[in-house]
DNA sequence: GTTCTAGAAC
DNA sequence: GTTCTAGAAC
């Protein structure tokens, strides 16, 4: 770029005005440093506003900043905006300063995200108190959602910087200002760089002793995302989009009753992503309250629209009058929800192809309890439509459903359905029951209906995803494969306000672990049977360490998957693992390495094959602290696997031996990394190679031993006392730790077994 | 995994 | 009265 040849002082008739500047960058990009050394040398008057310490030294607001700028403008200063400025919303008001008499610029430091990271971990005693691992989390949050400014914002002139010399460039520009020297406007070193997601796609499926080619999808996946990504940013700037693909069919239906014949070109283009239609659950026979379904609709389709890469979601109803499509509609266009990926339709949910050219290879069935064909509605109509093999097929896996959970059935290629609709998969899901003359009525307990009908939603999403996860490249096309793993959801839910049930059995799956996929049997009309049962799916494929694992325990998992989503976390992302800080360190340092393998969910899955995997893990993890220990030679690390992780996907903890964080706040995170349940990955290994699998101890046992030192081993009452005990004991560290490099430090440390 | 909070422990 | 834990809910 050529700033200097554009950067001549011009003009008479713009001399003396004074000069706004808003920089425009995350933290660590520079910008004070830039306002410094512009400062340092120029003889030009500036003044530079800086929010995080405007108040007297300490971080102010916006409004603070807003009354400092004016003022100095108003005084003849020109003025440095020091913030980071990253959307245009948040520049829009400092952008209202200027005006005849005031020129303004914007200064956007677009330097590599990985130097502004490495630069806002590494400083000490900065003003806006951004240090160690969170500065790279607000870093990465603030890339994701940037937006360079625009000359039609109200600059008159704005420079782009993209690297160091660019930096150098722009900081000759500003210090050469005279008090009366003014800039040409216009932009000016603007590259091709506007993109947020970094194509670097990665690998997740990779099942060892597999030929499944998910790899392809998950690839065709990930570049169908960034193409939508794309769509969605194109759409907010015309008004013609795929929002209108369902009030195209609502008009056309409106005109031909039944029969859709025009289609959104946009949404062809669209329509081979694997697609979800589903009903409105519980809303019509279950009689739940329509505002209070569709908010839950909203609040789940905006939780999992994420999730699912390119597929859709489309909530079907038969009538244009239906007033919960109009509710949901009205709904999500108020939430922002891309409208690529969830729309409403309006067609029968059996003949969405053959009638309404809406491709959907999967679709949701809001089931009765007993899974049985017949009654009304959706159910009787789905059971209809696709014919005794989807009883068949749904006997095979259960003969029930609790509310509020969901059953994925593959359709044998028999079914009609799957013929000449191209539906590859039913989803089972059962509501909750407000209408007193159905089993099983909640009797207008709201509270319960509710947080049924959102397991019932997430279940039936989760379900999708799985599917969605397992589908080869080219999705719709090749939905004949058979290879699916049947998702099932465990959760259970009262049926009945009245009765008092437990509702611990997934506690009970955690503690045992070892589950095994057998659904149970119920199959009469005594609908206490099935209370507090579960109902899993086919017993062939499940793994021998199958575990019920809740909505909150995905977390890991999806950063695996798709790393580049989860830019706030992520420090480090290769084919074989992704190095994220734990987002509730329990102590100063706190990383996690996680596998990047489908299936891998704990340490109990583990077995020999994976021995590469782990020694990957293992010299990832030891280079990180490592890394630490050169910045801080008094931090000791131990590197290891839980025996039960809370989380699903098989993670490696790297964790400081100081536990001093506000995050360690209970028993159990204390047993957890001080007890056996702790399992040295050194150990694990060793045990890999030897056994075959890692020995894994007990976590009830553990838990609740009492609170011990772990260097003195003295024992403590409760966990503020041992807190203030691990703060200042220097004991050396139990000899079993010092041996086979299970504590890992510095060379220079002597500390450790002082 | 965390958060929330009732009630136990002090 | 305050601190702390542990269980439920998410």
């Amino acid at each position: 770029m050529d700033l200097v040849g554009d950067s001549r002082p011009k003009g008479e008739e713009q001399q003396g005005k004074p000069m706004l500047v808003i920089l425009v960058g995350p933290p660590g990009s520079g910008k004070s440093t830039f306002c410094e050394e512009v400062m340092r040398l120029s003889t030009r008057p500036w003044v530079r506003i800086c929010q995080d310490n405007i108040a007297n030294g300490k971080a102010g607001s916006k409004a603070q900043c807003l009354k400092s700028a004016a003022t100095a403008l108003n005084d003849g200063k020109s003025v440095f905006i020091d913030r980071c400025n990253m959307d245009r919303e948040q520049r829009a008001e400092f952008v209202k300063l200027g005006g005849p008499k005031v020129v303004v610029h914007a200064l956007v430091l677009d330097l590599p995200a990985r130097l502004c990271i490495s630069r806002s971990v590494k400083r000490t005693g900065h003003e806006g108190n951004l240090q160690g691992g969170k500065a790279a989390a607000v870093v990465n949050r603030m890339l994701q959602n940037k937006e360079f400014p625009k000359l039609s914002e109200g600059f008159s002139r704005i420079t782009f910087c993209q690297n160091e010399s660019d930096v150098q460039g722009a900081l000759n520009t500003y210090r050469a200002l005279g008090p009366s020297d003014t800039l040409s406007e216009g932009v000016f070193g603007q590259k091709n760089s506007d993109a947020k997601v970094q194509l670097g796609i990665m690998k997740f499926f990779k099942k060892t002793g597999s030929s499944e080619s998910d790899n392809a999808g998950s690839i065709a996946n990930n570049v169908q995302d960034a193409a939508s990504l794309k769509n969605a940013e194109e759409k907010n700037s015309c008004s013609e989009g795929p929002v209108s693909f369902s009030d195209n069919a609502v008009t056309v239906l409106n005109e031909q009753k039944d029969q859709m014949v025009g289609m959104n070109s946009n949404a062809a283009s669209l329509s081979d992503a694997p697609t979800l239609a589903f009903p409105s659950i519980s809303t019509s026979d279950f009689q739940f309250d329509h505002e209070k379904a569709t908010d839950i609709i909203i609040e789940k389709v905006e939780e999992f629209v994420d999730k699912i890469g390119n597929a859709r979601l489309v909530l079907v109803d038969l009538t244009h009058r239906s007033k919960i499509l109009s509710l949901v509609k009205e709904k999500a266009s108020k939430r922002n929800i891309d409208s690529n990926k969830f729309f409403t339709f309006v067609g029968d949910i059996t003949r969405l192809y053959s009638l309404g050219g809406l491709r959907c290879n999967v679709i949701a069935n809001a089931a009765n309890w007993r899974l049985k064909a017949g009654g009304g509605g959706v159910n009787a109509a789905i059971f209809s439509a696709a014919g005794p093999a989807l009883e068949v097929a749904t006997k095979e896996q259960a003969n029930s459903l609790l509310p509020g959970s969901a059953l994925v059935v593959p359709l044998p290629s028999n079914s009609p359905l799957f013929i000449q609709e191209g539906v590859t998969h039913v989803i089972h899901v059962v509501g909750p029951n407000m209408n007193p003359e159905r089993p099983n009525c909640l009797k207008n307990d709201y509270l319960t209906g509710c947080k049924i009908l959102r397991d019932a939603y997430a279940s039936l999403f989760e379900g999708f995803a799985s599917i969605v996860r397992k589908l080869p490249k080219g999705s719709i096309e090749n939905l004949g494969s058979k290879q699916f793993e049947i998702q099932a959801h465990c959760q259970n839910a009262p049926r009945n306000s009245e009765q008092k049930i437990k509702r611990d059995n997934a506690h009970e799956y955690d503690r045992t672990k070892k589950y095994k996929g057998s659904h149970t049997e119920t199959g009469d009309d005594n609908s206490d049977a099935i209370v507090g049962k579960i109902s899993l799916g086919s017993e062939k494929f499940d793994r021998s360490t199958t575990k019920a694992w809740g909505s909150w325990a995905q977390a890991l998992y999806e950063i695996a998957r798709q790393p580049q989503k989860h830019k706030d976390v992520v420090l480090d992302i290769s084919d074989d693992v992704v190095v994220l800080n734990d987002l509730y360190p329990k102590a100063q340092k706190h990383l996690l390495v996680l596998a990047r393998y489908e299936g891998l969910d704990q340490l109990a899955d583990v077995r020999k094959e994976h021995l590469q995997l782990l020694k990957t893990m293992h010299a990832v993890g030891l280079k990180w602290a490592e890394t630490f220990m050169h910045e801080d030679a008094s931090l000791i690390f131990r590197l290891g696997y839980h025996s039960a992780p809370s989380m699903r996907q098989l993670h490696l903890h790297v964790i400081s031996q100081d536990f001093d964080s506000k995050q360690l706040k209970n028993k159990k995170h204390w047993n957890s990394f001080t007890t056996a349940f702790f399992r040295d990955s050194v150990d694990v290994m060793k045990e890999l190679s030897s056994h075959g699998k890692a020995r894994l101890e007990d976590y009830d046992k553990l838990m609740s031993t009492e609170l011990r030192c772990h260097r003195c081993r003295s024992a403590h009452p409760n966990i503020p006392r041992l807190k203030s005990h691990i703060a200042n004991c220097r004991a050396p560290f139990p000899a079993n730790l010092l041996q086979n490099g299970r504590l890992v430090s510095s060379p220079s440390n002597a500390s450790i077994d002082a």
